[in-house]
Formats: structure tokens, sequence, C-alpha cells
RNA sequence: GGUCCCAUAGCUCAAUGGAUAGAGCACCUGCCUUCUAAGCAGGCGGUUACAGGUUCGACCCCUGUUGGGAUCACCA
């Protein structure tokens, strides 16, 4: 039990028996006390004062003496308007550290016997991973640890979204223009070749379409549907999907070659294989450079047509109805939601169709009590009408379904843009961050006499340490305005700020090692010091913060303490020495306090997916 | 139009209903003869969009308003 739980109990039974009421332990609200004020925890006593029937100040005080006879860690406190501030024992502190320090699952929750299934990335394979799959992937990635670090067995999923008449282009525009190159004899990523070509198959479209704007075809379609005082040019942007569906030879083609797919013809699934091997090559090796990886994949080759027994289900359970053309429909309008359709007339399966089925297959799998879904939020409404009808289903893991939610990543000129070619890479964000690492390090010389592989690793997890912190320490729900010099910054708050205080620490640990330094010293410290006192707390609070972030599903909350932490041991190595400490007992204690510091922080850097390198 | 989300310093972000709303960037000033200055300290900068309400206490909860975004397809 630490200090505060033992706080908190003691207060309850303190009102208990000075005042006769009774508190739960659990609603006695103790915070750190503000850098400002005399003590390490502070007591919230308004809603105390009440059952006391005194003023603040006098029941502060009535508690502050019992409280000082039965804690034995309290050494000392004082009464400031209200709160009242306690000074916790240095003996509290110093047992506090050498249990921790022996403890290699600090932080961690015993495993509960629960399972979760986390869903992440889930991209498109038409084209290579950007910006925003890197912050969906950190999410998903980052969730998965810190589930797991309270207990939970975690099976990390993605369902890739290999068919359609995305791939279909990109199938089509290389059959067409590609002269038989491939990856290997361009020299080209997989994913970014395949890209490639459904960046030409849109330009194609472009040109065909600009050809056609200036046949009498146009014109007559012009004419007909154009709108009061629509301008041609306007009518021509609105009416673009109309006319690659009707019009298009190129738009013909490609639902051709969608149909015969779906006809499983050999050719067409033959090359479909090929590209779709490309693109998977390609993704594996960004998701190996991002360090994040996946226990089972789902493609929806395998399940767009699922879904189809749960329709039979619903309509049997009334939950389901039918309309008079056959399509099958959910209302939800007592829920605030609408009407939605979960089956079309002509009886095949929309996406919410697929992801039913595919909800159900997943527990078949894995028996997962609970699943988390990191989805933009454009689709927050899917997610609802989901949930919902899931637990109109009466499905059994339906209580346990979680929309990780997040906002999208703008870059400071607006949203991203495919056709104005605004979308950051993911491939070439990690390039450019690294790069700059390397830059700033030549400048600093600090590696020089490390060899150059563990000089490029390092280089490798400062720069993307950077980006990684730059995304992860903004809450999920927020939109995020992602400025790529910012994001480079090594100074500040950043990832290297917290890299560079584990990498100070490390120094230590390396003189320690190398000078045969003992530490046994360490308890005899005294008094501690308030820059010392200041990393104890922080690092006291970090289970609790671990638990707070998994439950929350929210990793800037690590994030963020990871940064204060940082701060803190910055200030302490600033203020104190360790080395040249006035005693051997301030230095062991000192070498032991910055050793926990470097556990804590690696750990929770680790949570968020961010690794430490050993100098910088 | 209905529903949902967001609004905090010039910019990017913090703040379980608790004390004087905090960091970083930018700008200005100091600090390397001592364990790595990717650091530390100080200055500048706020009507927490607006108006009410609940509370001993509100950036936080409730109501309304304004501004921004998303969504409401027999698309995925």
């Amino acid at each position: 039990m630490n200090i505060i739980q033992t706080l908190q109990q003691a207060v309850s039974a303190v009102v208990q028996q000075l005042y006769g009421e009774s508190v739960e332990p659990a609603k006695v609200i103790i915070n750190p006390t503000p850098a400002d004020f005399e003590g390490d925890y502070s007591i919230v006593i308004f809603p105390l004062a009440k059952a006391a029937r005194k003023s603040p100040d006098v029941a502060a005080q009535e508690i502050g003496e019992a409280l000082r006879q039965q804690v034995v860690d309290i050494s000392d406190f004082n009464v400031v308007k209200g709160f009242l501030n306690i000074h916790v024992s240095d003996r509290y502190w110093q047992t506090f550290l050498s249990e921790s320090l022996n403890n290699p699952q600090f932080g961690r929750q015993p495993k509960n016997g629960s399972k979760v299934m986390v869903e992440y990335s889930s991209p498109n394979t038409n084209k290579p991973l950007h910006l925003g799959h890197i912050r969906n992937i950190l999410l998903g990635w980052s969730c998965s640890q810190l589930l797991e670090a309270v207990g939970y067995d975690v099976v990390k999923v993605q369902i890739i979204n290999d068919r359609g008449v995305a791939i279909c282009k990109s199938m089509l525009s290389w059959q067409k223009f590609g002269e038989g190159q491939t990856p290997e004899s361009t020299g080209i990523k997989g994913d970014h070749f395949v890209g490639d070509y459904y960046v030409l198959f849109e330009q194609k479209i472009k040109e065909e379409y600009t050809q056609w704007q200036k046949t009498p075809a146009a014109d007559t379609a012009f004419e007909g549907r154009k709108k009061a005082e629509q301008s041609r040019e306007d009518f021509f942007k609105e009416y673009k999907n109309k006319w690659f569906n009707d019009h298009s030879q190129l738009g013909a083609e490609v639902r051709d070659m969608l149909l015969r797919w779906e006809a499983g013809d050999k050719a067409t699934v033959g090359l479909w294989r090929q590209m779709n091997g490309w693109v998977y090559q390609g993704f594996e090796k960004t998701y190996g450079d991002l360090g994040v990886g996946f226990d089972k994949l789902y493609y929806e080759s395998d399940t767009y047509l699922l879904g189809k027994d749960i329709v039979e289900d619903g309509l049997g359970k009334g939950v389901f109805f039918k309309k008079e053309d056959g399509s099958v429909w959910v209302d939800l309008t007592d829920a605030g939601h609408d009407q939605k359709i979960i089956l079309r007339s002509d009886g095949t399966s929309v996406y919410i169709t697929q992801d039913l089925g595919t909800a159900r297959m997943r527990y078949h799998d894995f028996g997962a009590e609970r699943i988390v879904y990191v989805v933009a939020s454009e689709q927050d409404y899917h997610f609802q009408v989901l949930f919902e009808t899931l637990k109109r289903l009466g499905e059994p893991y339906a209580n346990g379904l979680y929309h990780l939610s997040y906002g999208l990543v703008e870059l400071p000129s607006g949203r991203m843009k495919t056709r104005e070619g605004t979308v950051v890479d993911a491939d070439d964000l990690m390039t450019e961050v690294i790069r700059i690492a390397g830059e700033q390090s030549g400048e600093r010389a600090e590696m020089d006499g490390v060899s150059p592989e563990k000089q490029l690793e390092n280089l490798r997890k400062i720069g993307l340490g950077a980006l990684k912190f730059f995304i992860m320490k903004v809450h999920p729900k927020k939109k995020m305005i992602f400025n790529p010099e910012e994001s480079v910054d090594l100074q500040g708050q950043t990832g290297p700020y917290i890299q560079y205080s584990y990498v100070r620490i490390n120094g230590l640990m390396q003189r320690i090692e190398k000078e045969g330094i003992s530490l046994d010293e360490a308890a005899q410290y005294g008094p501690i010091l308030p820059q010392e006192r200041d990393l104890l707390l922080a690092i006291h609070e970090y289970p609790a913060k671990v638990k707070e972030a998994a439950e929350n599903y929210d990793p800037s909350l690590l994030a963020n303490f990871c940064y204060d932490l940082a701060r803190k041991y910055h200030r302490f190595w600033h203020d104190l020495s360790v080395f040249n400490a006035d005693s051997s007992s301030a230095r062991a204690f000192r070498l032991q306090l910055s050793r926990m510091t470097g556990h804590v922080l690696r750990s929770g850097m680790g949570l968020l997916g961010i690794e430490m390198p050993d100098r910088m």
C-alpha cells in the first residue's frame, strides 16, 4: 500500500473517531503539494469540514494532529486555507526507493486473465502509408503496450483493405502503362511502386475527362443537368463521379476488372496477388522502421462477404427488419441515431455488414471480451451504430467495444490532400527526422569514438523519438497541427529532451561500473532535498499514471508524465552534484535515485513506443 | 437542418471540481575550469470564445450563444 492510500484510509478513520462521520477512503482528495507550499501531499479538507461541522482550518488542524499520531510516515504537517499539507518522512522515501529498485515489474500490474484485441493501422493497399497512419499506428501500438502493462493479454490486429476499386485502379494502370516493370527492376519500394501507378491512373483519368469535356456528349450533360447559374467549370467538378461511372473508358475497364476479380478470374486474381505482395513488402519495412507489429492480419478479401448470417440472426431476433424491396435495416432512432441499411435490396452487403461479421469472427478466433478499434474520428457515427447494433444482437463482447477515435492530423497549411500533393509520406518523414538528428549530432561530437553502426542506431532512436513524442503528447481526441519543422525539434518539450535525461543517467551508471562504486550507503543518507523529493514523488506516481493512461486509452497522459519526470531530473542534475556530493552516502543515494529515474523513463517511453539511445 | 467533437499565452500543447491556469517554441537576460549546455535560471506574454447557472470552490459540470470541424449514401 502506498502512502496515498495509507493517508486516505487514515483520514477516513480519523474523521470517524473525531466526528463520528464515515467517509469513504477513496473519496478523500489528495494532491501533490504545489511548489510554493511546504509539504509533499495536500489533503483537501473542505468536503470533510462539513462532516466535522467546523471551519476548514480548524478541522484541518485537528485532523492533522490525529494523523501525525497515527501514521508513522508523517513527519510534519501544516495548514493553509483549508488544505492540510503533509510532510512524508525520509524513512518512507528511502524504503520506497529501495523497494522499487528491487522490483523489475514496477509500474506494471499482474496478469488479470482478461483478453483484449486492439485493431489499428488498417490501410488500403493502393498507396503507401502517410502521416495520418503514423498517428493511428502509434496510438494503437501504445495502447496495446499500456493494456499489456496493466495485465491484459493483448492481441494486436489490423484489417487490410486489399480489395475494391482502388487497388483495381493500380492494377489496370500497371497493366496498361507498366511495361513489365517491378519494384525489383526499378528499385522502388513496393508500396510506393504500386502507389505511383494509382497516381498515374488518376492523371490519366483527369486527361480523359478534360478531353471528354470538349465532346458533344459533355455539352448535352451540362445543358441537361446543370443547376441554375452554375458555371461549366463547377458543373464538371461535381459531375466527375457520375461521368466516371457512365462515360469513362478507363472507368469501364476498372469496373470490368473488379467484376473479374469478384468472379475469381485467374489472371486478374494473379495480378492482384502480385501487386498486393509488393505492397505488403513495403508495409513490412515501414512497420519495422516504426518499431511496431501485429499478432494477426485480417484481409478484407476474406471478410467482405461476412455478416450475412448475422442478418438472418438479426431478422429472427426482430432487431432488423425487411423493407418491401428486400433491403434489410436496423432502426436505431430510439437511440438517437437513424435507420441504417444492413443489406442492399440486391442482397449484397455494405460496410457495416462486414464489420458485424468480422466482430463475431474475431470473437470466435480469440475470445477477447474487449475490442479497441483505432480509427479516425470521421467514423464516430459508424462505430456508434455498429456497437449499438451488436448490443441489440446480444453479442457477448458487445459491452467491451471501444472506438479509440482520434482527430485528424493537419498541416499548418490545412488538411493533407492527395490531389494537391501535400500528403506527408511516412517513409520520407522518418528518413527526414533521422537526417536532422544526424545533422545536429554532428555538431555536438558527443558520439565520437562510437562505432558507426551504434551511432546510426542512436540517431534513429533520436529522430524517431522526436517524431513519435511530438505526436503522442497530444490528446488523441484532439485534431493536431503537424508542423514538420517543430516535429524535428530536439530541444524543449520533445522526445530527445527526455532521452537526454536518460543519457545523462546512463553516463553515471557506466561510471559506477567502471569505478566499482558501492551504493550500500544510500540508506544512510538524509535529509532528502527538495530536488530529490520531487523526483521521488514523480516516480511514486508512475504506476497510477500507467493505469490511468491504459484505462482512458490515452498515451498522452504518459507522454506528459515522462516529460515532467525528465524535467525534474534535469533540474536535479543541474542543482546537485552526484559524484562530487558532500558525502559518500549522498553520492550513493543520488546514484540510486538516478538509476530508478532511468528505469521509469525507459519503461514509460517504451510504453509509448519510443526507445532510448545510450549516448547523444 | 439533425447529431457528435473542438475552442486555454502570438504559435504548439498541459491542467482526477481545489491554492496565484502551467510547459515548450518564438523574443529578451544570465549560467560551461566540476558527472554531456539536446541542459538550468530569469523576463515577456491570459477576460480559459461569449452569456448565464450549480458549488465553500468551475478551464473542468449544466443551459444558451458564437466560431471551427466531422458526420447524417442501397460509398468504404
